[in-house]
DNA sequence: CCGGATCCCACACGATACTG
DNA sequence: CAGTATCGTGTGGGATCCGG
């Protein structure tokens, strides 16, 4: 089926490698907690589509808060996966787009989430599964 | 079982999609969530080369507390990405072993842990960047 | 050896109100 | 329109002790 042993990071002497990934040396925690965030994909999701202005990503997911949208907005600005560009028209205006690192990062997750659509299913039944057999054991 | 074109999935019509995608009914939240936690990654990395027992995962995770490993495995276990074997010798011992769910799981998944890893002093650069020209502002 | 039970905290996230 | 400021909460996660 799959290969595994990624293109080189993963030889997987476990030994030698997970074994130093502790908190603050974890090159992969640090990365993806970030992207990890309740609404970091999705919004990765609508900009590698193309640009988008505040106001017009808050109407593409509607149930974000202001709060989170600005914040999770400046995180993924910070981490270079989009920019963020104001027009100081009359009613001001903020274009945000995905950078080419952005890109490249949301091409790997991209499958991921196409993944966990695909199998959302699966998953379910799974969980259904566990919780009827084992839980009250 | 998808009603919602999970399949082409991200040909990013994004007014029709994304909007839908409330906490409620999105199934890559509901998948991914699982997977973004803390450990989670970081053990089905593990496991993807061999099964592994708790105390061998507990020392090759030496950060982790018995408590996260416990309930991360279990996590696992409950969405159908690893077996949990239980072998009633002298002092009991338990094998994890990933599934083909997992499998086909982790395939994606170790892609996103390959970028995190090669990418990494790249984000970390722009964070640098981003903190030293912005937040004085 | 493999956990479960309990206590506790930090932080992600939400709701609301206010500003340039 | 595009944010900031403040307050409150749920929960992921750590430390520790207890049990089969």
């Amino acid at each position: 089926m799959d290969q595994r042993t990624p293109a080189s990071l993963l030889p997987l002497d476990a030994e030698s490698q997970i074994s130093r990934w502790d908190a603050t040396n974890c090159p992969v925690r640090d990365v993806m907690s970030q992207i990890s965030g309740k609404w970091s994909s999705l919004l990765l999701l609508a900009l590698s589509e193309k640009p988008y202005r505040f106001g017009e990503l808050r109407r593409l997911v509607p149930d974000i808060s202001q709060r989170m949208l600005t914040q999770t907005l400046r995180d993924l600005q910070r981490d270079g996966y989009i920019d963020r560009t104001v027009y100081p028209t009359k009613p001001p205006s903020v274009e945000y787009a995905m950078t080419q690192l952005g890109h490249s990062m949301f091409d790997p997750l991209s499958k991921m989430m196409t993944w966990a659509a695909q199998n959302h299913s699966a998953v379910r039944d799974a969980r259904r599964r566990f919780d009827a057999s084992d839980l009250a054991g």
